[in-house]
DNA sequence: GTATCTGCAAACGGTTTGCAAGGGG
DNA sequence: CCCCTTGCAAACCGTTTGCAGATAC
């Protein structure tokens, strides 16, 4: 019960009522380690609100990120999804299965210091999305496509 | 006009018809710097070819892919872009005014090899995306934003 | 008590699909 | 001449919006 004051205390510190839909979504959200889409942080909430809309989660999902409680992470390909997980870091996204882990490199963090310097952009975006396949899929895909038509 | 002839070769190579519709969607795309979205290609196109679909310059940018003569770019937020650069390369996306800078940089690319050995990932998509801001949109960013609600 | 929030349903925007007519090889 | 391709329109899918009734505070 702990982490649910903490989210309430949130919610009211900046005027956002905290209901129990919403409660429900950011546990959901901020306890998963899975990136997850709308849809699946709403079948999740469904079983406790069976009531609770579409609508709702996307609601609480943007209040959320504008408490910085979340990212929310582009993955056209897959569509958005959102990130608990809220300091630098690099997602590696499988665009075969969907799976996303998160990785931190210290190299990878002086090579973006470096990017920014010569480009002059800044990196907003702390969470960086890099597209391929995990070890997983690879071993599928050797098994299935020794060439992919279509 | 020779480089309309290569296009027309590389289609039928693989037993694409090379209709005229085709041919102009990848002269558009392939000498684009702009990372093109489907419909800016069709803009384009539209002036030579009034009455092409976007569903034909869609399928034309699908086959492209397909004959690695294209990648495509998740770019979520923005939506889909074709990028006719196929080689390993950075890309900066601006996440207010949407355009995208290429970019190498060889403590990326080592830093990157450095990830794949980790995780086991293979990196198949080359195109990376970053997300920020560009020095322009900083400069527009600082006059209008000292903080943004909503 | 009242302004905010919920849940529904409809709108939206970019992408995809089905299909009859057209054109490439 | 046949099959692939085109262009249109409708479907699609995830996200967003509008609104009347419900609820947090």
């Amino acid at each position: 019960m702990g982490p649910d004051e903490q989210i309430v205390e949130v919610f009211r510190s900046k005027g956002y009522k905290a209901t129990p839909q919403r409660i429900s979504v950011a546990r959901s959200v901020l306890t998963s380690r899975e990136h997850p889409s709308a849809e699946s942080v709403y079948k999740e909430v469904k079983r406790v609100h069976p009531t609770i809309s579409l609508s709702t989660v996307y609601n609480t999902l943007h209040v959320l990120k504008e408490l910085n409680m979340v990212h929310e992470l582009g993955l056209n390909c897959i569509g958005l999804r959102f990130d608990p997980n809220t300091k630098p870091h690099i997602n590696m996204v499988c665009s075969r299965c969907g799976r996303i882990r998160d990785l931190e490199d210290p190299l990878f963090e002086e090579a973006l210091e470096r990017v920014e310097k010569r480009t002059g952009y800044k990196i907003t975006v702390q969470t960086i999305e890099l597209y391929g396949l995990c070890k997983r899929c690879i071993r599928e895909g050797l098994k299935i496509s020794g060439r992919e038509d279509k």
